[in-house]
DNA sequence: CGGCTTTGACCAGCGC
DNA sequence: GCGCTGGTCAAAGCCG
């Protein structure tokens, strides 16, 4: 409300965050979707969520609202939807934790050969491994009405079986298609350097730092392809 | 009747 | 140690 913050808070982002779990951002671009959104609500993603909070977000001028996956009881999925400051057709999607149940949009052809216990991203989600960066990156969804969506995956994120990820269980095809028509980075980029709204720009570079610091770029991503969708999801060093 | 949204309050983490 | 901010909880109300 202030607006006064400290430049450590840019490079501490991160890791000052409550705790570092994993987090997964997701830009998606409201277009006929919007029509799907009741407020700021979350796109259709095959997960049922539930809203359990919302909040203003300094420098932002759009409040951010928070869901937990109602999908299944004991699921802990929780993301947090807010708004592009520059581009309210923007969505802001940050997953946190991940689920511990298939997707119901996989239920129908999938075998569950996966336990009902706890994800195994519980593993690192303690906090150990606290510099835990917000590495991203972006997808592209062809084989869905949210043709506009950005996802900004965290790959630190991924559960061990890719195959069962919450994520990739909706988007599992999508990744081969990963396509970069818009990059949702270089967007928000572009929104620092015009930022000349009133907003103190240290918060607004706050998120978007978050995610310019990754290498988002289509190298990156073919990188994170061959990475984490052709060899296999990399083990984060304890 | 059940589930979801809304809203205020509380708690915890982090910076100064 | 204090203040600020973000995240979560819980109660009330609304809708299907």
């Amino acid at each position: 409300m202030d607006g006064s913050i400290s430049p450590k808070q840019n490079q501490t982002q991160e890791s000052k965050r409550r705790k570092v779990v994993e987090r997964t951002v997701v830009t998606v671009k409201m277009g006929e979707n919007g029509g799907k959104l009741k407020n700021d609500g979350p796109p259709y993603d095959s997960w049922s969520w539930r809203k359990y909070g919302q909040k203003p977000i300094k420098g932002s001028p759009y409040p951010r609202g928070y869901y937990k996956c109602s999908t299944s009881k004991g699921c802990s999925a929780k993301k947090q939807v807010e708004r592009c400051k520059r581009d309210a057709s923007m969505l802001i999607i940050t997953y946190t934790s991940s689920h511990n149940h298939p997707s119901p949009h996989l239920h129908n052809t999938k075998t569950l050969s996966q336990s009902p216990t706890k994800e195994p991203q519980s593993d690192d989600d303690d906090g150990d491994n606290d510099d835990r960066a917000p590495t991203t990156k972006q997808e592209h969804l062809p084989d869905k009405d949210e043709d506009q969506f950005h996802y900004l995956q965290s790959p630190l994120s991924f559960p061990q079986n890719q195959e069962e990820d919450p994520f990739s269980g909706n988007l599992e095809r999508s990744t081969v298609g990963l396509l970069l028509d818009e990059e949702p980075v270089s967007c928000c980029s572009r929104m620092k350097a015009a930022s000349s709204s009133p907003t103190p720009k240290s918060e607004e570079n706050d998120f978007f730092d978050e995610l310019e610091e990754l290498p988002i770029c289509s190298a990156f991503t073919r990188f994170m392809r061959s990475k984490f969708f052709d060899e296999g999801i990399p083990v984060v060093p304890p």
